[in-house]
DNA sequence: ATAGGGCTTCCCATCATGGGAAGGTCAAGG
DNA sequence: CCTTGACCTTCCCATGATGGGAAGCCCTAT
């Protein structure tokens, strides 16, 4: 298999498999005599491992570890859990994170008229006016 | 005052404030005749209006849409909430995105062991195997 | 006079990905 | 046999927003 028939069998794209192995995030692939990579089933599997933790936000350094640990058979599977419990708190984090920002915006996009006239109390919350509209950004809107 | 005290006035460090600058952000600044840039009461409220928006998770781009809305006196108030409820959408487009991997994560955590023994239906999602536990990622868990 | 702290510009790094140029290689069709 | 087009290779650059740090200038206090 060439690199573009293993990107197509793998989801990833030819650049990122050469980056991939760049950084060493996967071993080399073998060459043609012509320089070509070629790749195996095996490669692809690789492959498909990653973009799947790719697609489920983690880091191409957890996905190191997590590669790492897929292929250590003596692994302990609470190490995997660790890695996955410490990921879906830094989402966790991320998501009330921005839910805090879509709270105070919905609250203001509501009080604003959204007409011809220029009064506008999101202006006015980014400009630091403290009308009754715009408490802090992270903080519930409830009292 | 200097951009260290505007920096302190306004919350956002010295090298953003030049960064800022540098793209066209906010005017540039007046300097002094050691070219030190100064500062006014007027450039620390645009700065802390940019700080506001950043912290709303407004893009630089979008900051700048905001901010010229802000200066131009005539704006229609239906321009700023155009900018704020594409935004909203925008974060809650990544809120459901995240908050999917979460769900997968959390079905999969929990299915894990996470004791001593290498069995880990992580790893098995993260390969591809289709157990009864991985499902497709973005997908709500319940069947 | 010297030390320290602030300012200036300039370059580099992050993270993950894509774009594109310049050039080699291969297969099919004229 | 030669061309065309679709691959492949490496190398450089760009993104978005931010920080780090070096080299050098300026001012003030000791």
């Amino acid at each position: 298999m060439n690199i573009g028939e293993a990107s197509e069998a793998s989801g990833v794209s030819a650049k990122m498999i050469r980056y991939y192995e760049e950084i060493g995030l996967v071993r080399p692939a073998a060459r043609t005599g012509n320089n070509y990579r070629i790749y195996g089933e095996d490669e692809v599997h690789v492959l498909r491992f990653v973009k799947r933790a790719r697609s489920l936000g983690f880091s191409l350094e957890e996905t190191e570890t997590l590669l790492k640990l897929w292929q250590d058979k003596s692994r302990e599977s609470a190490a995997v859990r660790q890695v996955a419990t410490a990921h879906i708190a830094d989402l966790e984090r991320r998501i009330a994170e921005m839910q805090g920002m879509v709270n105070t915006l919905k609250h203001l996009a509501q009080c604003c008229g959204g007409d011809h006239r220029p009064d506008c109390p999101i202006l006015d919350d980014l400009a630091g006016v403290s009308s009754a509209a715009g408490e802090s950004s992270a903080e519930p809107i409830a009292p």
